[in-house]
DNA sequence: TAAAAATACTCCATAGGTATTTTAT
DNA sequence: ATAAAATACCTATGGAGTATTTTTA
């Protein structure tokens, strides 16, 4: 029982004629003929009456035309589907994001993804590094917000924007009254230090700064989320270093954010998937709406300020 | 999209492993492997992700097998029926029997016929032969009770039993009373005759008695069924012939039953269907049992004596 | 290095084609 | 006489096989 069988079983149940169904199906009568009869054949039974110019169904065809037509519309629903996710009418993306960027850049990418593809759904999933890269590589993933370059693996990074560091201070902090308010890291050095935990690579940024600047911080919390730092920053319990995207979000937050002067070094925000791995149609779409949103012709902080 | 690709397909996404799939799908492994990619580049996507020694589905193919399972469950169902219909646990005959007959021999045939065959149903038709004749030969039906033989047309014929006609008068009538209750055809030849209507071919095996012993009949009725007829008889109205089989069912009806002496011509009763078409299963089956309950062997006569 | 998938190639079964015959109206 | 299906025969596509290489855990 072969696919093209039931087709060409089907269209001469349909038109009660060999030579019509033969032409509907573009191939020739005899060829049409003899897959019927092989299919008559491994049943065990005819599945037409041919009554010389008239052909009928069988009660046997009858039955068999019930199962064909399910199993050809079936394929039919598959085939359709299959197209609508060329086409990007449908289909999903799994995409991963760092905590230290998610709540910043993912909502505007999600409304304007929403917008030039509204029937492909998007699963993001907000995790630590370490862990998107695996799913990345073992294909659970699509894509995901990285700060890169990444060390290991073999992945396929596309640059999207830097992003800066700013300090957060209390708002009674002297760096904050005084202007104009320029501050270097060193200033602030060895002020008690409030810090993202282990596994957060924003967390590694910073204390890369703190080496590079030989200095040994001084930690007195460390945190899940910017939110508890920032808390704690405006009770005065210290400061903490925030990423530039996250400006608008804490404006009013009660505590100062300042930028170093000079700047001291950014973190750089990528695209990541597995290289070698194809690559859906609607992570492409994705990958194009992410680019011309956040792309390095727009750099994150003039799009911030725009708003 | 051919079926042994999706068998291959969901074999793989079975067991997430291409050399288990092809073991379990009986093919080597390199072609189940190259049957997978040619599905992937007719569809245009990959549908698993290989990450060397793990094979998982992407997104697209877990899609895809939603529809792979349909399409080869669908099929499987189809088999299914195919085997119970061969197994005659399942499936259809369509039975065709004359008005002067049915009401005799149908019970007793769909009764053992439930019985041996469950599953089949039976559908009866109840026409003249002409048309009953017309639809065996269009493969509308399988088998037809008639008597035989038939002149014209391709169709076997199986014989089932001989079936002499009585002669029904009125239970005041001369011929009732007397003992023994010897008649001949001559005896009633003039007597008032209620016929039965054009088509029936009890009716024309009547006139064919009355032709041949030069008698003119006088007919006086002519009814569409022997009910009729016997209650005409019964009030008085004149003679008629009913078939041997149908003493049972009149003996309480207010008429006089009698067999001729010497004995008239008899009508062969046959099951008939049309020569050359395959015989379903169940046809089969069906014909099996009728030529046990009533086969020639086993005349119906002394079967309705024993009941 | 061992296990799994991909690649390279060979072969043959068969779907499909053309030409023709048979059959039924 | 004609239209339709069956039959006969041929061709070539492609499914399946074996041998081998590549890859990764």
């Amino acid at each position: 029982m072969e696919l093209h069988q039931l087709r060409y079983f089907r269209a001469v149940a349909r038109f009660r004629s060999f030579t019509r169904a033969a032409e509907h199906e573009h191939v020739a009568q005899p060829s049409l003929s003899q897959q019927i009869r092989k299919l008559e054949d491994e049943l065990g039974a005819r599945l037409f009456n041919r009554l010389g110019r008239r052909v009928t169904l069988t009660a046997f065809g009858e039955r068999l035309l019930d199962h064909a037509t399910r199993v050809l519309q079936e394929l039919e629903g598959a085939r359709q589907e299959i197209q609508e996710i060329q086409c990007l009418r449908r289909g999903s993306v799994s995409l991963g994001a760092i905590p230290t960027l998610a709540p910043f850049l993912l909502p505007r990418i999600l409304k304007a993804f929403a917008e030039s593809c509204p029937g492909i759904a998007v699963k993001v999933q907000e995790d630590l590094t370490a862990s998107l890269l695996t799913r990345l590589s073992e294909g659970e993933m699509d894509l995901a917000l990285l700060t890169v370059p990444i060390r290991a693996g073999d992945f396929a990074t596309r640059p999207l924007m830097e992003d800066r560091m700013l300090l957060a201070v209390p708002a009674s902090h002297a760096v904050w009254k005084r202007r104009p308010r320029r501050v270097t890291f060193r200033e602030v050095a060895n002020e008690p230090l409030l810090l993202l935990k282990d596994g957060h690579c924003f967390r590694d940024d910073v204390l890369k700064i703190c080496k590079r600047g030989r200095v040994n911080p001084n930690v007195v919390f460390e945190g899940g989320q910017f939110d508890t730092l920032i808390s704690l920053v405006a009770s005065g319990a210290g400061i903490t270093l925030i990423p530039e995207m996250a400006r608008e979000h804490y404006r009013h937050s009660g505590v100062g954010l300042l930028e170093f002067h000079p700047p001291e070094p950014r973190r750089t925000i990528g695209i990541v998937r597995a290289k070698g791995k194809f690559v859906a149609p609607g992570a492409q779409a994705l990958i194009e709406v992410i680019v011309k949103t956040f792309g390095p012709s727009r750099p994150v902080a003039a799009e911030n300020r725009r708003e």
